[in-house]
DNA sequence: GTCTATAGACCGATAGAC
DNA sequence: GTCTATCGGTCTATAGAC
């Protein structure tokens, strides 16, 4: 469909924004560079600068897609896991009372914010783009519009799937969120500083035990 | 004591490890240079590779010595958690019971574990050198004696602390310490890339909330 | 809209003087 | 044991041709 190298004519913004997140995965936010995206995109060093400003408004528009494509990622893990739980229910109980239990939104609420946690690991692995990216302060001066309501919809994603798990108060909703994004970065950060073997079937497990421990710091 | 530039003969290799904790702490391990470390202490550039190879060697000495300073913090948390506890104790019983309690280096495993997660925060904010240094793999290939025992002994104290809390096998007592570092380092990772303000009661707060994360995945 | 070419900065590492 | 000087590489960003 596209030019291997060469004139990008037209779309060399979205390739720029979706090769960010290559170059993010293999280097991290530290090491990433615009000159290793435009080398990858066979485009010269000097073509981003023609879309983007700088350094930061590319960071940006990637951070923005990022703080998207995490909450689509956390609802549809949430959703996920609150079916599993019914379909649970199901094998032991009667087809009428497993679909109640599908129906109600609520079903499980901490089993649904617990899988946020293998989301999370899933998502930053394999993009480079978690919330080190998503908060980064080199772009907390940027007037950048989309991205910071990015930021806040995905806020309000996470503060809600933690208040469903009725604890007492709206700090407490927040430091159970903190704490469930911690345990999962922790283990994602651990994995891209080489402190495990690399590989998707060990992307699996932690993602794995991410939840797990998520699961168990939620608690009752 | 020491000048503040020019001449360093003969401590010169000892402060280029101390110095390098401070590049450490304000760059991180990604943007860590030998160049940053001649510069602060006032000796030229070259001046480092007359005391180690290359940037591998430099950074697998200052592996060493954080690998050594976290198990010294990791066993003093531990046993000022079951001071703290006896001392609990002690508030609810008589003297000797509480001296009994304070005898027992078994006691409240499970507190002496969590302290694990509270000191690792500390030490690795202060000092840039947590396990993404200590286990870096750009230094997995160096037949560097000293740096290999070193971890190796951390490891086995870190083990030692996990299967103390009664867990069923080896294999779970390993995934109970990766949860309960992969969540301090989770709360250390966040705040290095500035997820939070900075400054140190943030700092105290966020190792505070790695102990109490800890406790919870341990659980019972 | 993309190119070539370049400035200016920083890095790792080496050679040779003192 | 430390210095000056240097090479070759990387990066961000700009200027100007097409």
């Amino acid at each position: 469909m596209s030019a291997e190298r060469g004139y990008h004519h037209g779309g060399l913004r979205a390739a720029l924004i979706a090769t960010s997140f290559e170059v993010l995965a293999e280097s991290g936010l530290q090491r990433f560079s615009v000159a290793a995206v435009a080398r990858r995109l066979g485009v010269s060093s000097a073509a981003p600068y023609r879309h983007f400003p700088d350094r930061a408004h590319l960071l940006a528009a990637v951070a923005a897609a990022a703080a998207a494509d995490l909450r689509a990622a956390f609802t549809a893990a949430a959703d996920a896991a609150a079916a599993d739980a019914a379909a649970a229910d199901a094998a032991a109980a009667d087809a009428a009372a497993a679909d109640a239990a599908a129906a109600d939104a609520a079903a499980d609420p901490r089993a649904r914010l617990a899988a946020v946690a293998g989301a999370y690991v899933r998502y930053a692995v394999r993009t480079g783009a978690g919330f080190p990216v998503v908060f980064a302060p080199e772009l907390a001066s940027l007037a950048d519009h989309e991205r910071r309501e990015e930021t806040r919809a995905l806020m309000t994603v996470l503060l809600d799937l933690s208040t469903a798990t009725a604890v007492r108060a709206h700090l407490d909703a927040v430091r159970q969120i903190e704490a469930v994004i911690a345990v999962a970065h922790g283990y994602v950060s651990l994995y891209v500083d080489g402190f495990y073997a690399h590989g998707d079937s060990v992307v699996d497990d932690i993602a794995e035990r991410a939840v797990a421990a998520a699961r168990a710091l939620i608690g009752r």
